[in-house]
DNA sequence: TTTGTGCATTCCTTGACGGGTATATAACTG
DNA sequence: CAGTTATATACCCGTCAAGGAATGCACAAA
């Protein structure tokens, strides 16, 4: 749950594309698989790094492993990017400025 | 400026320290090299990435290539975001109301 | 024009990662 | 128990990214 892999476990696009299912609801690995057009082994494999990474939680419901979305880590990124939130808004608020600022001649 | 170049951009730790330092302010890629205690070459392909990612902008200044950091992108991880952010303060707010509703019985 | 500085690029090697196949494990079914 | 379903793991392989050393290039100073 570093923060290390957290950006790792969100650096691949079949992983992202797995999450942004699971934030529809939680789902079984195979139906994961299906809907990411993964082979089985390679949606485990994911979701084991997913799982690593603490996005992700699993409860067992006879032999299917029912993974769902876990928000917490999110909130870290969320932090991490708060002071470039900070640098944007400023940008933006700048570009306000000259806007108001700026005779309309067009 | 894909999506996909964001997240491999900032999946590097080093290049996650790079654009943390520019937070402060811009720099040489010299001084960004000792900074991060990486070689000089290697500093100069991590900020490559990043440009290529739009996250920082160059600005030549006689011998020296000046990086500064470039908030936008920042805005599509922000977009990117969102939904989990949605899904977070749903569990916040469900764990309030347990809260509230549980007696206090500590 | 020669020399020096700051940076980019190339080549090479190495290690990590992702995909696929085959196999192991666990739980339900009969 | 044997057989089936759902998932995990092991192993192999191809690819790609990162680091280091050496070199190329642009600009500046003398």
């Amino acid at each position: 749950m570093s923060d290390a892999a957290l950006w790792t476990a969100l650096a691949d696009p079949h992983r992202r594309a797995i999450v942004a299912l699971l934030l529809e609801r939680p789902r079984p690995v195979g139906e994961i698989a299906e809907a990411c057009g993964l082979s089985q082994p390679s949606a485990s494999k994911h979701l084991k790094v997913l799982r690593e990474a603490g996005l992700v939680r699993v409860s067992q419901d006879a032999q299917r492993r029912v993974h769902a979305l876990d928000p917490a880590p999110i909130a870290a990124l969320d932090a991490w990017l708060e002071p470039y939130r900070r640098l944007w808004n400023r940008s933006l608020d700048a570009l306000g400025r000259r806007l108001d600022e700026t005779p309309a001649d067009t």
